[in-house]
DNA sequence: GTCTATAGAGTGATAGAC
DNA sequence: GTCTATCACTCTATAGAC
């Protein structure tokens, strides 16, 4: 009976959509069972820390997405082309706004002191990075770091619109002014 | 012991900082009770339609507050003073990032299906107050759309960054920065 | 037999509703 | 306060792999 199917990775992404869906608080295990096709059984062998690992395991999980398809590059690749290349990742990943990022809705409430190193790495990380290539691109520090901010605020925010709005134009008009942004103005 | 306190609306800020703290899910009917004070027959009384029902009226509340404070300058007031009274009462109101927007925070799970009418509502009649304003102020009528989508989201983007930083500066930062975005560049 | 993966009944606590 | 449903989680039992 056992063996067939899982080790603990591969359920990651499963168990992400689920906190994506419901929030922290709203991801119950019943729903995660279901999601997962996981007997809690199976999940507890997974996680033994139960829910607060699992998240810990779902945010490392984008972290490291994040660290090898977006932050690196920016980081070591060519800037120009680099920023480019983020931000077609950007539009892919978030489905246009569809899909939302856990670690900013996991930062609106008091989720975020459950996990607060993972965030704000997160964001500090990317901010770092684009800042990065910003400045190799010819930006001064200072500038650099700004529009760093700006920019990966503004894809929190577009987020937001996107799913309040339920219009994922909004992502894709405020993505563009944000990639222009970068090209300096 | 009665009819010595409330009345429904003079609970409904009480109950907007248990939805912003803890988030839809996580605000736990012994949370509220908590928090506001009032016993659940108090409770149930003033909103018999249970949590949904409390939501909605926070939901109003903030609408009305953003209606008179924000929206209705921005339609009728001079452009560029209702402007920056925007972002003076943004900065005042999210207290520098450290208080979250309640209705972006709705929008990132599946509590925006329950409540997508106040929540889309919310932000389309802000970027239309700010784009009528940006218009009069002198810019193209696709230009003011553009500018409002992008600053209304900058702002729910800068709570998310300040939040998960941990750090009210970068709300303050950005918040100058679409400022300035909105005396055209 | 020992190990890991699995299923799911069962725990007490707490949920929202009234 | 009282209701039922559901919560996160534990535990026992058992499957197959070695």
């Amino acid at each position: 009976m056992a063996r067939l199917i899982a080790e603990r990775h591969d359920v990651v992404p499963a168990l992400g959509e689920v906190f994506r869906r419901f929030g922290f608080e709203g991801a119950s295990i019943a729903r995660i069972t279901a999601h997962t096709k996981l007997g809690k059984g199976s999940l507890y062998h997974f996680f033994p820390g139960g829910k607060d690992e699992m998240a810990e395991a779902v945010l490392g999980h984008i972290r490291d997405w994040f660290e090898t398809e977006v932050f690196i590059p920016l980081m070591q690749e060519p800037p120009a082309q680099a920023i480019e290349s983020m931000f077609a990742s950007v539009e892919q990943y978030f489905h246009s706004g569809r899909r939302i990022c856990l670690v900013g809705a996991f930062a609106m409430d008091e989720t975020r002191d459950r996990f607060s190193k993972a965030v704000g790495g997160y964001f500090q990380r990317w901010i770092d990075a684009l800042g990065s290539a910003l400045s190799r691109a010819g930006m001064t520090e200072i500038e650099a770091e700004n529009v760093a901010t700006e920019v990966v605020g503004g894809i929190q925010g577009a987020i937001v619109l996107a799913r309040a709005l339920d219009d994922d134009q909004r992502f894709t008009v405020i993505i563009k002014g944000l990639a222009q942004r970068c090209r300096m103005d």
